[in-house]
DNA sequence: AGGGCTCATTGACCCAGGTCAAGGTCCGCA
DNA sequence: TGCGGACCTTGACCTGGGTCAATGAGCCCT
Protein backbone atom coordinates (compact mmCIF):
# COMPACT_ATOMS: atom_id res chain seq x y z
CA UNK A 1 0.00 0.00 0.00
CA UNK A 2 3.23 2.47 -0.51
CA UNK A 3 3.88 1.95 -4.32
CA UNK A 4 1.94 1.98 -7.20
CA UNK A 5 -0.25 5.26 -5.92
CA UNK A 6 0.54 7.64 -8.45
CA UNK A 7 -1.90 6.82 -11.38
CA UNK A 8 -4.96 6.32 -8.85
CA UNK A 9 -7.48 9.28 -9.15
CA UNK A 10 -7.98 9.46 -5.28
CA UNK A 11 -4.81 8.78 -2.86
CA UNK A 12 -5.65 8.15 0.97
CA UNK A 13 -3.55 9.30 3.43
CA UNK A 14 -3.95 6.70 6.24
CA UNK A 15 -0.44 7.27 8.24
CA UNK A 16 -1.66 10.94 8.97
CA UNK A 17 -0.35 12.82 12.01
CA UNK A 18 -2.83 12.96 14.95
CA UNK A 19 -1.97 17.27 14.97
CA UNK A 20 -2.95 17.58 10.89
CA UNK A 21 -5.68 20.05 11.71
CA UNK A 22 -3.39 22.22 14.50
CA UNK A 23 -1.39 22.61 11.25
CA UNK A 24 -3.77 23.14 8.73
CA UNK A 25 -3.44 26.04 7.13
CA UNK A 26 -7.11 26.05 5.47
CA UNK A 27 -8.15 25.95 9.28
CA UNK A 28 -9.23 29.73 9.44
CA UNK A 29 -10.88 29.77 6.30
CA UNK A 30 -12.76 26.69 6.96
CA UNK A 31 -15.49 26.04 9.30
CA UNK A 32 -13.33 23.84 11.45
CA UNK A 33 -12.06 26.94 13.18
CA UNK A 34 -15.13 27.79 15.22
CA UNK A 35 -13.70 24.10 17.40
CA UNK A 36 -11.29 24.92 19.83
CA UNK A 37 -7.65 24.12 19.98
CA UNK A 38 -7.64 21.64 22.47
CA UNK A 39 -10.71 19.83 20.60
CA UNK A 40 -8.61 19.21 17.15
CA UNK A 41 -7.57 15.66 17.97
CA UNK A 42 -11.13 14.92 17.68
CA UNK A 43 -11.79 16.40 14.45
CA UNK A 44 -8.57 14.78 12.79
CA UNK A 45 -9.99 11.72 14.54
CA UNK A 46 -12.93 11.65 12.46
CA UNK A 47 -11.58 12.40 9.16
CA UNK A 48 -9.25 10.77 6.53
CA UNK A 49 -7.32 13.16 4.00
CA UNK A 50 -7.49 12.53 0.74
CA UNK A 51 -5.38 13.36 -2.59
CA UNK A 52 -7.16 14.00 -5.89
CA UNK A 53 -5.28 14.36 -8.79
CA UNK A 54 -6.59 17.19 -11.95
CA UNK A 55 -9.54 16.00 -14.26
CA UNK A 56 -10.82 13.50 -11.52
CA UNK A 57 -14.16 13.61 -10.29
CA UNK A 58 -14.34 12.70 -6.14
CA UNK A 59 -17.98 13.57 -5.94
CA UNK A 60 -20.82 11.62 -8.49
CA UNK A 61 -24.12 13.48 -8.75
CA UNK A 62 -26.67 10.46 -7.88
CA UNK A 63 -23.80 8.47 -5.81
CA UNK A 64 -25.11 7.82 -2.37
CA UNK A 65 -23.80 10.90 0.09
CA UNK A 66 -22.32 9.12 2.36
CA UNK A 67 -19.14 11.84 2.84
CA UNK A 68 -18.27 15.11 3.44
CA UNK A 69 -15.42 17.14 2.54
CA UNK A 70 -13.58 20.17 3.64
CA UNK A 71 -11.56 21.54 0.77
CA UNK A 72 -7.43 21.83 2.37
CA UNK A 73 -5.69 22.85 -1.25
CA UNK A 74 -6.77 23.11 -4.59
CA UNK A 75 -9.47 24.10 -6.15
CA UNK A 76 -12.44 22.03 -7.83
CA UNK A 77 -15.68 22.86 -10.01
CA UNK A 78 -19.25 21.54 -9.09
CA UNK A 79 -22.00 20.53 -11.61
CA UNK A 80 -25.13 19.15 -12.74
CA UNK A 81 -25.64 17.61 -15.98
CA UNK A 82 -28.87 17.00 -18.07
CA UNK A 83 -28.63 13.69 -19.35
CA UNK A 84 -27.79 14.42 -23.26
CA UNK A 85 -24.41 16.05 -21.74
CA UNK A 86 -25.17 19.72 -20.95
CA UNK A 87 -23.37 21.13 -17.90
CA UNK A 88 -24.28 23.69 -15.47
CA UNK A 89 -21.37 24.52 -13.37
CA UNK A 90 -23.14 25.38 -9.87
CA UNK A 91 -19.69 27.13 -8.65
CA UNK A 92 -16.06 26.42 -7.77
CA UNK A 93 -15.30 25.33 -4.69
CA UNK A 94 -11.85 27.03 -3.45
CA UNK A 95 -9.78 26.14 -0.19
CA UNK A 96 -12.11 26.20 2.83
CA UNK A 97 -14.60 25.24 1.01
CA UNK A 98 -17.05 22.49 2.91
CA UNK A 99 -18.95 20.32 0.31
CA UNK A 100 -21.49 18.12 0.69
CA UNK A 101 -23.85 20.30 2.23
CA UNK A 102 -27.00 18.45 0.58
CA UNK A 103 -28.84 16.39 3.46
CA UNK A 104 -30.50 14.34 1.29
CA UNK A 105 -29.54 10.57 0.61
CA UNK A 106 -27.54 11.31 -2.70
CA UNK A 107 -25.43 13.64 -4.18
CA UNK A 108 -27.10 16.94 -6.09
CA UNK A 109 -24.04 17.67 -7.94
CA UNK A 110 -20.66 16.35 -9.11
CA UNK A 111 -17.54 17.82 -7.84
CA UNK A 112 -13.76 17.51 -10.28
CA UNK A 113 -10.16 18.27 -8.96
CA UNK A 114 -9.01 21.47 -11.65
CA UNK A 115 -5.80 21.43 -9.87
CA UNK A 116 -4.58 19.10 -7.25
CA UNK A 117 -6.89 19.05 -4.41
CA UNK A 118 -6.57 17.68 -0.95
CA UNK A 119 -10.04 17.11 1.25
CA UNK A 120 -10.71 16.18 4.77
CA UNK A 121 -13.18 13.52 4.36
CA UNK A 122 -15.50 13.02 6.97
CA UNK A 123 -18.20 10.11 6.95
CA UNK A 124 -21.78 10.90 7.89
CA UNK A 125 -21.67 9.46 10.83
CA UNK A 126 -18.64 10.66 12.03
CA UNK A 127 -19.58 14.07 10.81
CA UNK A 128 -23.19 13.89 12.98
CA UNK A 129 -21.23 12.72 15.97
CA UNK A 130 -19.14 16.00 15.70
CA UNK A 131 -22.30 18.30 15.22
CA UNK A 132 -23.55 16.39 18.73
CA UNK A 133 -20.53 17.50 20.54
CA UNK A 134 -19.40 20.78 18.82
CA UNK A 135 -23.20 22.56 18.50
CA UNK A 136 -20.77 25.87 17.34
CA UNK A 137 -19.96 23.40 14.42
CA UNK A 138 -23.59 23.37 13.56
CA UNK A 139 -24.30 26.97 13.79
CA UNK A 140 -21.52 27.57 11.54
CA UNK A 141 -22.57 25.11 8.94
CA UNK A 142 -26.13 26.89 9.15
CA UNK A 143 -24.13 30.32 8.70
CA UNK A 144 -22.37 29.00 5.59
CA UNK A 145 -25.31 27.23 4.08
CA UNK A 146 -27.11 30.62 4.63
CA UNK A 147 -24.14 32.47 3.00
CA UNK A 148 -24.16 29.89 -0.04
CA UNK A 149 -27.84 30.18 -0.69
CA UNK A 150 -26.89 33.60 -0.73
CA UNK A 151 -24.45 33.48 -3.84
CA UNK A 152 -27.06 31.10 -5.27
CA UNK A 153 -29.95 33.46 -5.70
CA UNK A 154 -26.92 36.24 -7.30
CA UNK A 155 -25.99 33.60 -9.64
CA UNK A 156 -29.57 33.03 -10.43
CA UNK A 157 -30.04 36.87 -11.19
CA UNK A 158 -27.01 36.55 -13.45
CA UNK A 159 -28.07 33.79 -15.86
CA UNK A 160 -31.78 34.49 -16.12
CA UNK A 161 -30.92 38.16 -16.18
CA UNK A 162 -27.69 38.80 -17.04
CA UNK A 163 -26.10 39.59 -20.75
CA UNK A 164 -22.60 37.52 -21.33
CA UNK A 165 -20.70 41.23 -20.63
CA UNK A 166 -22.49 41.37 -17.31
CA UNK A 167 -21.76 37.69 -16.84
CA UNK A 168 -18.53 37.84 -17.56
CA UNK A 169 -17.93 41.46 -15.62
CA UNK A 170 -19.37 39.60 -12.65
CA UNK A 171 -17.66 36.85 -12.72
CA UNK A 172 -14.21 38.38 -12.35
CA UNK A 173 -15.99 40.55 -10.05
CA UNK A 174 -16.27 37.63 -7.61
CA UNK A 175 -12.62 36.37 -8.50
CA UNK A 176 -11.49 39.64 -7.74
CA UNK A 177 -12.76 40.03 -4.55
CA UNK A 178 -11.82 36.32 -2.91
CA UNK A 179 -8.18 37.57 -3.34
CA UNK A 180 -6.75 37.51 0.00
CA UNK A 181 -6.64 40.93 0.75
CA UNK A 182 -4.22 42.53 -1.11
CA UNK A 183 -3.12 45.52 -0.20
CA UNK A 184 -4.47 48.58 -2.01
CA UNK A 185 -7.89 47.43 -3.06
CA UNK A 186 -11.00 49.44 -2.79
CA UNK A 187 -8.70 51.92 -4.15
CA UNK A 188 -10.64 52.66 -7.54
CA UNK A 189 -8.27 51.70 -10.49
CA UNK A 190 -5.59 49.48 -8.79
CA UNK A 191 -4.87 46.68 -11.37
CA UNK A 192 -5.10 42.75 -9.87
CA UNK A 193 -4.68 40.07 -10.99
CA UNK A 194 -7.04 36.95 -11.15
CA UNK A 195 -5.78 33.44 -10.96
CA UNK A 196 -8.22 31.13 -13.45
CA UNK A 197 -7.87 27.39 -12.25
CA UNK A 198 -10.84 26.63 -14.71
CA UNK A 199 -10.34 26.61 -18.62
CA UNK A 200 -12.73 28.46 -20.61
CA UNK A 201 -15.47 26.04 -20.76
CA UNK A 202 -15.88 25.62 -17.23
CA UNK A 203 -16.22 29.22 -17.02
CA UNK A 204 -18.89 29.37 -20.32
CA UNK A 205 -20.59 26.45 -18.37
CA UNK A 206 -20.90 28.98 -14.88
CA UNK A 207 -22.22 31.35 -16.93
CA UNK A 208 -24.66 29.32 -18.71
CA UNK A 209 -22.68 30.73 -21.90
CA UNK A 210 -20.91 28.95 -24.78
CA UNK A 211 -16.38 28.69 -25.09
CA UNK A 212 -16.62 30.85 -27.98
CA UNK A 213 -18.96 33.72 -26.40
CA UNK A 214 -16.41 34.08 -23.65
CA UNK A 215 -13.38 34.15 -25.71
CA UNK A 216 -14.95 36.51 -27.69
CA UNK A 217 -16.61 38.76 -24.47
CA UNK A 218 -13.24 38.98 -22.93
CA UNK A 219 -11.37 39.84 -25.90
CA UNK A 220 -13.75 42.80 -26.32
CA UNK A 221 -13.50 43.78 -22.63
CA UNK A 222 -9.54 43.81 -23.26
CA UNK A 223 -9.95 45.70 -26.48
CA UNK A 224 -11.56 48.45 -24.32
CA UNK A 225 -8.73 47.81 -21.95
CA UNK A 226 -11.04 46.71 -18.77
CA UNK A 227 -8.63 44.06 -18.47
CA UNK A 228 -5.30 42.11 -19.82
CA UNK A 229 -4.88 38.41 -20.24
CA UNK A 230 -1.22 37.91 -19.99
CA UNK A 231 -2.10 33.84 -20.20
CA UNK A 232 -5.00 31.41 -20.54
CA UNK A 233 -5.23 31.05 -16.55
CA UNK A 234 -5.02 34.86 -15.72
CA UNK A 235 -6.64 38.12 -16.07
CA UNK A 236 -5.57 41.42 -14.50
CA UNK A 237 -8.48 43.49 -14.01
CA UNK A 238 -7.32 47.31 -14.86
CA UNK A 239 -10.53 49.32 -14.27
CA UNK A 240 -12.15 47.35 -11.21
CA UNK A 241 -14.86 49.92 -10.59
CA UNK A 242 -15.87 50.09 -14.14
CA UNK A 243 -15.86 46.36 -14.80
CA UNK A 244 -18.08 46.39 -11.53
CA UNK A 245 -20.43 48.79 -12.91
CA UNK A 246 -20.85 46.65 -16.09
CA UNK A 247 -21.32 43.61 -13.58
CA UNK A 248 -24.61 45.14 -11.98
CA UNK A 249 -25.98 46.62 -15.33
CA UNK A 250 -25.16 50.32 -15.13
CA UNK A 251 -23.03 50.51 -17.94
CA UNK B 1 -55.73 50.36 16.25
CA UNK B 2 -58.96 48.38 15.62
CA UNK B 3 -60.19 50.72 12.75
CA UNK B 4 -58.82 52.18 9.91
CA UNK B 5 -56.92 48.92 9.51
CA UNK B 6 -58.11 47.85 5.59
CA UNK B 7 -55.80 49.61 2.90
CA UNK B 8 -52.54 48.78 5.23
CA UNK B 9 -50.29 47.04 3.59
CA UNK B 10 -48.77 45.37 6.91
CA UNK B 11 -51.58 44.51 9.31
CA UNK B 12 -50.06 43.19 12.90
CA UNK B 13 -52.31 41.41 15.40
CA UNK B 14 -51.25 41.86 18.46
CA UNK B 15 -54.12 40.34 20.61
CA UNK B 16 -53.35 37.04 19.87
CA UNK B 17 -53.85 33.72 21.47
CA UNK B 18 -50.80 32.35 23.15
CA UNK B 19 -52.46 29.14 21.46
CA UNK B 20 -51.59 30.62 17.93
CA UNK B 21 -48.71 27.82 17.39
CA UNK B 22 -50.46 24.75 19.04
CA UNK B 23 -53.71 25.55 16.47
CA UNK B 24 -51.93 26.97 13.40
CA UNK B 25 -52.53 24.76 10.13
CA UNK B 26 -48.85 25.37 8.86
CA UNK B 27 -47.37 23.88 11.88
CA UNK B 28 -46.94 20.17 9.87
CA UNK B 29 -45.27 22.34 7.10
CA UNK B 30 -43.29 24.54 9.06
CA UNK B 31 -39.67 23.91 10.75
CA UNK B 32 -41.98 24.74 13.92
CA UNK B 33 -42.86 21.23 13.94
CA UNK B 34 -39.38 20.33 15.47
CA UNK B 35 -41.04 22.28 18.50
CA UNK B 36 -42.76 19.47 21.49
CA UNK B 37 -46.45 20.83 21.99
CA UNK B 38 -45.68 21.59 25.10
CA UNK B 39 -43.12 24.55 24.40
CA UNK B 40 -45.17 26.23 21.65
CA UNK B 41 -46.20 28.74 24.68
CA UNK B 42 -42.38 29.85 24.18
CA UNK B 43 -42.94 29.70 20.12
CA UNK B 44 -46.02 32.00 20.34
CA UNK B 45 -44.28 34.54 22.75
CA UNK B 46 -41.75 34.79 20.31
CA UNK B 47 -43.44 36.20 17.29
CA UNK B 48 -46.11 38.43 16.45
CA UNK B 49 -48.63 37.35 13.47
CA UNK B 50 -48.44 39.77 10.41
CA UNK B 51 -50.73 39.87 7.42
CA UNK B 52 -49.95 41.44 3.90
CA UNK B 53 -52.50 42.19 1.28
CA UNK B 54 -52.04 41.01 -2.47
CA UNK B 55 -49.34 43.27 -4.35
CA UNK B 56 -47.53 44.68 -1.19
CA UNK B 57 -43.60 44.12 -0.67
CA UNK B 58 -43.09 42.87 2.88
CA UNK B 59 -39.50 41.71 2.44
CA UNK B 60 -37.34 44.55 0.91
CA UNK B 61 -33.97 43.86 -0.89
CA UNK B 62 -31.04 45.78 1.01
CA UNK B 63 -33.22 47.00 4.32
CA UNK B 64 -31.45 45.76 7.56
CA UNK B 65 -32.45 41.96 8.18
CA UNK B 66 -34.32 42.41 11.29
CA UNK B 67 -36.93 39.81 11.15
CA UNK B 68 -37.08 36.21 10.03
CA UNK B 69 -40.84 34.48 8.85
CA UNK B 70 -42.42 31.37 8.75
CA UNK B 71 -45.34 31.91 6.15
CA UNK B 72 -48.27 30.27 7.69
CA UNK B 73 -51.21 31.45 4.54
CA UNK B 74 -50.37 32.08 0.94
CA UNK B 75 -48.15 32.63 -1.60
CA UNK B 76 -45.17 35.21 -1.96
CA UNK B 77 -42.85 36.03 -4.78
CA UNK B 78 -39.18 36.11 -4.16
CA UNK B 79 -36.72 38.21 -6.24
CA UNK B 80 -33.98 40.17 -7.18
CA UNK B 81 -33.31 43.32 -9.14
CA UNK B 82 -30.93 44.84 -11.26
CA UNK B 83 -30.65 48.74 -11.46
CA UNK B 84 -32.55 49.27 -14.31
CA UNK B 85 -35.55 47.07 -13.21
CA UNK B 86 -34.40 43.79 -14.81
CA UNK B 87 -35.81 41.33 -12.36
CA UNK B 88 -35.05 37.58 -11.37
CA UNK B 89 -37.59 35.82 -9.56
CA UNK B 90 -35.89 33.32 -7.21
CA UNK B 91 -38.80 31.52 -5.97
CA UNK B 92 -41.58 31.22 -4.43
CA UNK B 93 -42.77 31.17 -0.71
CA UNK B 94 -45.69 29.16 0.25
CA UNK B 95 -47.00 27.72 3.54
CA UNK B 96 -44.81 26.64 6.00
CA UNK B 97 -41.39 28.21 4.18
CA UNK B 98 -39.40 29.87 6.43
CA UNK B 99 -37.95 33.37 5.04
CA UNK B 100 -34.69 35.22 5.76
CA UNK B 101 -32.12 32.69 5.93
CA UNK B 102 -29.91 34.39 4.98
CA UNK B 103 -27.54 35.64 7.96
CA UNK B 104 -26.32 38.65 6.52
CA UNK B 105 -27.29 41.66 7.60
CA UNK B 106 -29.90 42.99 5.07
CA UNK B 107 -32.14 40.93 3.20
CA UNK B 108 -30.93 39.58 -0.58
CA UNK B 109 -34.08 39.68 -1.73
CA UNK B 110 -37.46 41.11 -1.94
CA UNK B 111 -40.33 39.40 -0.77
CA UNK B 112 -44.00 40.40 -2.48
CA UNK B 113 -47.10 39.06 -1.25
CA UNK B 114 -48.99 37.54 -4.32
CA UNK B 115 -52.54 36.42 -2.26
CA UNK B 116 -53.72 37.57 0.97
CA UNK B 117 -50.31 36.14 3.13
CA UNK B 118 -50.22 35.56 6.76
CA UNK B 119 -46.49 35.11 8.31
CA UNK B 120 -45.25 34.49 11.78
CA UNK B 121 -42.66 37.18 12.18
CA UNK B 122 -39.36 36.50 14.38
CA UNK B 123 -37.33 39.73 15.63
CA UNK B 124 -33.63 38.34 15.02
CA UNK B 125 -32.59 38.28 18.73
CA UNK B 126 -36.02 36.49 19.53
CA UNK B 127 -34.94 33.75 16.57
CA UNK B 128 -31.59 33.61 18.45
CA UNK B 129 -32.86 33.18 21.87
CA UNK B 130 -35.20 30.24 20.37
CA UNK B 131 -32.39 28.30 18.69
CA UNK B 132 -30.45 28.58 21.65
CA UNK B 133 -33.43 26.88 23.37
CA UNK B 134 -34.38 24.32 20.69
CA UNK B 135 -31.25 22.87 19.18
CA UNK B 136 -33.39 20.91 17.18
CA UNK B 137 -34.45 24.13 15.50
CA UNK B 138 -31.25 24.95 14.19
CA UNK B 139 -30.56 21.31 13.35
CA UNK B 140 -34.11 22.02 11.02
CA UNK B 141 -33.00 25.04 9.72
CA UNK B 142 -29.93 23.48 8.56
CA UNK B 143 -32.07 20.97 7.12
CA UNK B 144 -34.20 23.22 5.46
CA UNK B 145 -30.69 25.18 4.18
CA UNK B 146 -29.21 22.51 2.49
CA UNK B 147 -32.87 21.59 0.76
CA UNK B 148 -32.88 25.43 -0.86
CA UNK B 149 -29.38 24.93 -1.99
CA UNK B 150 -30.70 21.53 -4.19
CA UNK B 151 -32.83 23.25 -5.38
CA UNK B 152 -31.17 26.61 -6.61
CA UNK B 153 -28.97 24.45 -8.02
CA UNK B 154 -31.92 22.16 -9.68
CA UNK B 155 -32.80 26.59 -10.76
CA UNK B 156 -29.15 27.36 -12.23
CA UNK B 157 -29.09 24.55 -14.44
CA UNK B 158 -32.66 25.06 -15.63
CA UNK B 159 -31.63 29.01 -16.26
CA UNK B 160 -28.30 28.50 -17.55
CA UNK B 161 -28.59 25.26 -19.92
CA UNK B 162 -32.41 24.45 -20.09
CA UNK B 163 -34.48 25.89 -23.53
CA UNK B 164 -37.72 27.82 -22.78
CA UNK B 165 -40.12 24.81 -23.46
CA UNK B 166 -37.93 22.40 -21.09
CA UNK B 167 -37.94 25.30 -18.43
CA UNK B 168 -41.97 25.24 -18.63
CA UNK B 169 -42.14 21.86 -18.42
CA UNK B 170 -39.54 22.23 -15.38
CA UNK B 171 -41.95 24.22 -13.68
CA UNK B 172 -45.14 22.78 -14.31
CA UNK B 173 -43.47 19.42 -12.83
CA UNK B 174 -42.65 20.93 -9.69
CA UNK B 175 -45.36 22.76 -9.06
CA UNK B 176 -46.90 19.95 -9.98
CA UNK B 177 -45.00 17.84 -7.56
CA UNK B 178 -46.14 20.26 -4.42
CA UNK B 179 -49.60 19.24 -4.82
CA UNK B 180 -50.20 17.95 -1.16
CA UNK B 181 -50.00 14.12 -1.96
CA UNK B 182 -53.46 13.85 -4.40
CA UNK B 183 -54.15 9.88 -4.51
CA UNK B 184 -53.58 8.56 -8.06
CA UNK B 185 -50.51 10.52 -8.37
CA UNK B 186 -47.49 8.50 -10.27
CA UNK B 187 -50.11 6.48 -12.07
CA UNK B 188 -48.68 7.49 -15.65
CA UNK B 189 -51.14 9.85 -17.47
CA UNK B 190 -53.60 11.04 -14.11
CA UNK B 191 -54.53 14.53 -14.89
CA UNK B 192 -53.15 17.23 -12.22
CA UNK B 193 -54.34 20.61 -11.87
CA UNK B 194 -51.67 22.85 -11.28
CA UNK B 195 -52.61 26.15 -9.01
CA UNK B 196 -50.58 28.98 -10.78
CA UNK B 197 -51.32 32.15 -7.73
CA UNK B 198 -48.36 34.20 -9.75
CA UNK B 199 -49.12 35.76 -13.05
CA UNK B 200 -47.53 34.54 -16.41
CA UNK B 201 -44.88 37.92 -15.86
CA UNK B 202 -43.78 36.21 -12.32
CA UNK B 203 -43.06 32.98 -14.27
CA UNK B 204 -41.18 34.68 -16.93
CA UNK B 205 -39.06 36.16 -14.17
CA UNK B 206 -38.50 33.41 -12.19
CA UNK B 207 -37.60 31.49 -15.52
CA UNK B 208 -36.08 34.13 -16.84
CA UNK B 209 -37.99 34.52 -19.88
CA UNK B 210 -39.85 36.99 -20.76
CA UNK B 211 -43.78 37.27 -20.74
CA UNK B 212 -44.25 36.42 -24.36
CA UNK B 213 -42.35 33.52 -24.40
CA UNK B 214 -44.26 32.07 -21.53
CA UNK B 215 -47.63 32.40 -23.66
CA UNK B 216 -46.36 31.32 -26.33
CA UNK B 217 -44.63 28.21 -25.13
CA UNK B 218 -47.69 27.06 -23.08
CA UNK B 219 -50.12 27.59 -25.89
CA UNK B 220 -47.91 25.36 -27.88
CA UNK B 221 -47.84 22.25 -24.76
CA UNK B 222 -51.92 23.14 -25.03
CA UNK B 223 -51.59 22.29 -28.70
CA UNK B 224 -49.59 19.24 -28.84
CA UNK B 225 -52.47 18.02 -25.57
CA UNK B 226 -49.67 17.97 -23.03
CA UNK B 227 -52.06 20.13 -21.08
CA UNK B 228 -55.06 22.39 -20.57
CA UNK B 229 -55.50 25.95 -19.73
CA UNK B 230 -59.41 26.12 -17.98
CA UNK B 231 -58.20 29.68 -16.70
CA UNK B 232 -55.24 32.03 -16.60
CA UNK B 233 -54.44 30.60 -13.14
CA UNK B 234 -54.64 26.96 -13.40
CA UNK B 235 -53.21 24.52 -15.59
CA UNK B 236 -54.14 20.89 -15.94
CA UNK B 237 -51.15 18.46 -16.63
CA UNK B 238 -52.70 16.02 -19.39
CA UNK B 239 -49.25 13.95 -19.17
CA UNK B 240 -47.29 14.23 -16.61
CA UNK B 241 -44.71 11.63 -17.41
CA UNK B 242 -43.86 13.13 -20.77
CA UNK B 243 -44.06 16.41 -19.60
CA UNK B 244 -41.58 15.33 -16.88
CA UNK B 245 -39.53 13.66 -19.89
CA UNK B 246 -39.61 17.36 -21.44
CA UNK B 247 -38.37 19.06 -18.32
CA UNK B 248 -35.09 16.66 -17.82
CA UNK B 249 -34.03 17.39 -21.68
CA UNK B 250 -35.13 13.52 -22.23
CA UNK B 251 -37.67 14.84 -25.19
C1' DA C 1 13.10 21.01 -32.00
C1' DG C 2 9.22 19.23 -33.89
C1' DG C 3 4.80 16.27 -33.68
C1' DG C 4 0.58 16.02 -31.57
C1' DC C 5 -2.16 16.97 -28.01
C1' DT C 6 -5.65 20.30 -25.63
C1' DC C 7 -7.30 24.76 -25.19
C1' DA C 8 -8.36 29.40 -27.01
C1' DT C 9 -9.46 32.73 -30.65
C1' DT C 10 -11.78 34.54 -34.56
C1' DG C 11 -14.96 34.76 -38.46
C1' DA C 12 -19.35 33.75 -41.03
C1' DC C 13 -23.75 32.44 -40.53
C1' DC C 14 -28.11 31.14 -38.11
C1' DC C 15 -31.94 30.71 -34.93
C1' DA C 16 -34.36 30.67 -30.24
C1' DG C 17 -36.16 33.78 -27.98
C1' DG C 18 -36.53 38.90 -27.37
C1' DT C 19 -38.96 43.21 -28.98
C1' DC C 20 -42.64 45.76 -30.76
C1' DA C 21 -47.33 46.12 -31.79
C1' DA C 22 -52.14 44.92 -32.13
C1' DG C 23 -55.96 42.77 -30.34
C1' DG C 24 -58.48 39.59 -26.95
C1' DT C 25 -60.32 38.12 -22.34
C1' DC C 26 -61.65 38.66 -17.88
C1' DC C 27 -63.39 41.05 -14.01
C1' DG C 28 -64.71 44.68 -10.90
C1' DC C 29 -67.38 48.57 -10.62
C1' DA C 30 -70.86 52.19 -11.54
C1' DT D 1 -74.64 46.24 -19.03
C1' DG D 2 -71.07 48.45 -20.41
C1' DC D 3 -66.66 50.88 -19.28
C1' DG D 4 -61.75 50.69 -17.81
C1' DG D 5 -57.79 48.46 -16.67
C1' DA D 6 -54.87 44.52 -15.83
C1' DC D 7 -53.45 40.55 -17.85
C1' DC D 8 -52.80 37.42 -21.67
C1' DT D 9 -52.26 35.97 -26.53
C1' DT D 10 -50.65 36.17 -31.12
C1' DG D 11 -48.12 37.90 -35.12
C1' DA D 12 -44.12 40.11 -37.53
C1' DC D 13 -39.69 41.23 -37.15
C1' DC D 14 -34.96 41.58 -35.04
C1' DT D 15 -30.75 40.42 -32.54
C1' DG D 16 -27.57 38.43 -28.93
C1' DG D 17 -25.50 34.75 -28.57
C1' DG D 18 -25.22 29.93 -30.41
C1' DT D 19 -23.24 26.90 -34.16
C1' DC D 20 -19.93 25.52 -37.37
C1' DA D 21 -15.45 25.85 -39.08
C1' DA D 22 -10.73 27.27 -39.58
C1' DT D 23 -6.59 28.85 -37.34
C1' DG D 24 -3.43 29.91 -33.56
C1' DA D 25 -0.92 29.24 -29.17
C1' DG D 26 1.00 26.53 -25.44
C1' DC D 27 2.97 22.56 -23.75
C1' DC D 28 4.30 18.06 -22.99
C1' DC D 29 6.84 14.14 -24.74
C1' DT D 30 10.25 12.10 -27.09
Amino acid sequence: MTAMTRARPLVIDSHRDANVCLTCGARALSVCHVIDESDLDKLSAASVTVSVLPGHTFIQEGDPAEHFFNVTAGTSKLYKLLPDGRRQVTGFAGVGYFLGLAVSSSYAFSAEALEPVRVCRFSRTKLRGLLDDFPALEKKLLEVASNELVVAQEQMLLLGRKTARERLASFLIARANMIPHCPGRGAANVAERIQLPMTRGDIADYLGLTIETVSRTLSKLRAEKFIEIPNNSEIVLLKHDAVEDIATGMA
